[in-house]
DNA sequence: ATGGGTGCAAAGTGTTTGCAAGTAT
DNA sequence: ATACTTGCAAACACTTTGCACCCAT
């Protein structure tokens, strides 16, 4: 790997998906960070997460319409919600028997897996039973 | 639901996603279908897998790049190779029991999950140890 | 000093939409 | 006959890239 440096914007990327627990897209990290750094651009918003989920320093995960990003915890699952569009992290535990498990039937090299639950949240209940 | 009718384009996208089984993206789906119908357009085959989903015939998974389709055959969970790319259907048992703990634990409605696993398929490992 | 990183604008992807014409019911 | 659907092209949203300048190491 090639020696990374640890740029002002990099360390400001870093730091505020790392100081949200709501799973901001690219484009909400992009909309915080200029509030920081009115001069600070998409793309280097882009290039940093590319290279930080490189990093294993954060978590992108694939939803409707764009990738969320989240620091990185330990594994765990998320919920999106169909009404709102929310992402809520689930209490499961992470099961990571099943890698082994599917590994050892198919002789694939498995290092994880990512499960997205669907559903409606609380608050769209409520609303719904008005 | 409004009434909907069953075109020829529909029907033929429909059975080109049920007799492939390598998970063909939109794209994908569009080359095969212009074999048999020089005529078709991509905004039908994009349109008719949005409706097919909708009705629950066909599944579409979130992947790198794009959304990969297939027919609906039961509850089951995928593998994306990191290598290569190619996506393949695990023979692990689709676990429902997590989606009630889940709507025990948060109060939500869970009504599915969908899991990706990750890592290195066969062929690429071969072709690793070369 | 040197090569990774930035900001800008332009170019890509993958997907959606407006509209007039076509067609399943 | 009605209104859902099609094909086309243009529009979109999200992301990536080329390039000249900049700055962390």
């Amino acid at each position: 790997m090639k020696a990374q440096r640890n740029t002002k914007q990099r360390q400001l990327i870093l730091w505020i998906v790392s100081n949200r627990h709501d799973h901001p897209t690219a484009e909400q990290i992009y909309l915080e960070a200029k509030t920081k750094n009115k001069k600070i651009s998409r793309s280097t918003v882009y290039r940093n997460l590319g290279i930080l989920v490189a990093q294993g320093k954060i978590i992108q995960t694939k939803m409707p319409t764009s990738d969320h990003f989240e620091a990185v915890i330990k594994d765990h699952y998320h919920f999106v919600c169909s009404k709102c569009g929310a992402i809520f992290d689930t209490p499961l535990d992470y099961d990571s028997t099943i890698n082994d498990s599917l590994a050892e039937k198919t002789g694939f090299v498995v290092t994880k897996h990512r499960t997205v639950f669907e559903g409606i949240c609380a608050e769209c209940l409520k609303k719904e039973s008005k």
